[in-house]
DNA sequence: GCAGCTTCGACTAAAGGGTT
DNA sequence: AACCCTTTAGTCGAAGCTGC
């Protein structure tokens, strides 16, 4: 390595912003591999690859060069002491390099390992058949109509009493529950009555209407920002209604996916009641043999709203169906007896499913992803109006075990063997395959006797502020530290360990 | 093979309340 | 009054998908 590098002089920053832009528009197309589960701040691949050449030459130029080739960093190896999801794992990796990748958070390194690890894909394919042969048809059948149709997802919106009077209040923000991304293209919009729930056709805009039970149903619902109006109009916050209780909910609407392919809101039924009210019975009746959520929320800047609202179990996070159905799912998981590597990667797949199913996701509306997940915004806020998503899913689903299973972990698979990159050509950022070495490789936990070998790396959960390293066998140390205390990732991840601490020894 | 629609996560604006 | 922070939701570009 040159004494004074490309890295510190001359970084080809003007390229690689525009090829860090064009990724940046969807991570999760250009780098599957670190893209099989949630986290936070995921950095670009392609400036880790800049960063890895700049660090090794000398210019500008010979920095672009080694871009470009893919075994630039053979005989050297890097370590990440803060790796996160693993982008500089990958990044080396796909250069020839050797890594070693610690994190704290054992999700993280969790998201790593998928990373790298090789699996079997025929062995992956069975297990996702056996996981599907125990638990869909159970996870179908409390998700439909009547009529056997499926519903895609329900509706509903929290409750509290109005400390005033006590009439209960129905916490609608507005009474139209879902409109098009562009609603002045596409004005259609569903409405409910916030007095019977009946479920309308309107227009985004509407001023006011009246329902089929002859209701007065105006646009705006009882709640602005932090207050709320009971139907006998007495104004309160409503975190003073809800008195440190989390709030109860009442289903409201479903979304049909019917016989004919095409999708319909409806008006909860009886049917949908009793469907509940039966889950929450073999909830309670199974409670000793599922996988379900364990644990506290830890008191911090980002679980400070949750606790306010009364939510400090992380089992709470989820309604009775969501625990019967994950439960269901996560139990299959735990009890295969498949290739361990491919057994943690359907591990991996359910915790990612979880973000989208969960009583903190929303509905975004038609015309744009239909799932809000709930952390789209990098805390954990309460939802007045969640969404209960259908966790196995069918085609037409968004964030399902199924669905996320085709583009998460087999995208993830096809990747790993052969990785492509973004180059900047004259008719602008093209995806470019051959440029990188596959990722795949066998991972140790502990540095080994007899050295890193290439085709291993070294991935480790533990604080890297003391390690095993022994002197000098790192050349480089490429890493994204902490930034101050400014996002607290492991608070957030708590959410997924609450139910990974079952599937993931 | 193409046009138009859908989907994804991130970015951004705006509203409104709280604080100094 | 000025400023900051929280909350809400509207918008975006690219890639994948669907139907012709």
């Amino acid at each position: 390595m040159p004494p004074v590098t490309a890295l510190e002089r001359d970084f080809p920053a003007a390229v690689l912003s525009r090829i860090g832009e064009h990724e940046s528009w969807r991570k999760e197309i250009h780098r599957p591999a670190t893209s099989t589960h949630k986290w936070w701040a995921k950095r670009l691949g392609s400036i880790f690859r800049g960063i890895l050449t700049a660090a090794v030459t000398e210019d500008e130029a010979a920095a672009l060069q080694a871009y470009r080739s893919a075994t630039r960093l053979r005989g050297l190896t890097v370590f990440d002491p803060f790796a996160g999801s693993g982008t500089t794992v990958v990044e080396a990796a796909k250069l020839g390099a050797r890594v070693v990748s610690w994190d704290i958070n054992p999700v993280a390194t969790l998201v790593q390992r998928q990373a790298v690890q090789r699996w079997d894909i025929s062995e992956l394919e069975r297990a996702y058949k056996l996981v599907e042969e125990r638990c869909r048809a159970e996870i179908d059948r409390v998700h439909r109509t009547e009529s056997g149709e499926t519903v895609l997802y329900y509706f509903w919106v929290a409750v509290a009493a109005c400390p005033v009077c006590h009439a209960d209040t129905r916490l609608f923000s507005t009474h139209v529950f879902s409109q098009n991304a562009y609603p002045k293209r596409v004005p259609a919009a569903r409405i409910v009555c916030p007095v019977c729930l009946d479920v309308m056709l309107g227009r985004y805009d509407f001023d006011e209407l009246t329902c089929r039970n002859g209701h007065r149903v105006t646009r705006s619902g009882a709640v602005t920002r932090s207050t709320m109006t009971c139907p006998d109009r007495h104004t309160s916050k409503v975190l003073d209604a809800l008195a440190g209780e989390a709030p109860r909910s009442e289903m409201y609407a479903k979304l049909v996916l019917g016989f004919n392919g095409k999708k319909r809101y409806e008006p909860i039924t009886e049917f949908d009641r009793s469907l509940y009210a039966e889950c929450s019975g073999l909830l309670q009746q199974q409670e000793s043999e599922l996988v379900l959520p364990l644990g506290e929320l830890d008191h911090g800047e980002n679980t400070r709203q949750a606790i306010r609202w009364g939510f400090t179990k992380w089992r709470q996070f989820f309604n009775d169906r969501q625990l019967y159905s994950l439960g269901l799912l996560a139990s299959a998981i735990r009890d295969l007896s498949v290739g361990a590597a491919e057994r943690e990667a359907l591990a991996a797949l359910f915790s990612g499913t979880l973000e989208f199913n969960n009583m903190f996701c929303s509905f975004k509306g038609e015309g744009t992803g239909a799932v809000r997940h709930m952390f789209s915004h990098h805390v954990l806020k309460p939802e007045r109006t969640p969404l209960e998503a259908h966790p196995w899913g069918t085609p037409a689903s968004s964030g399902s075990f199924s669905t996320l299973f085709q583009s998460r972990l087999l995208r993830a698979q096809v990747y790993k063997l052969a990785p492509t990159d973004q180059l900047l050509k004259a008719e602008g950022v093209v995806r470019t395959a051959g440029l990188s070495l596959p990722t795949e490789a066998t991972v140790a936990d502990v540095w080994p006797a007899a050295g890193l070998t290439p085709g291993t790396m070294y991935l480790r959960t533990g604080d890297s502020s003391r390690t095993d390293l022994p002197d000098e066998s790192i050349d480089l140390i490429v890493t994204d530290p902490p930034y101050m205390d400014n996002v607290h990732y492991s608070e957030l991840a708590d959410f997924f360990h609450a139910w990974l601490r079952e599937l993931v020894p």
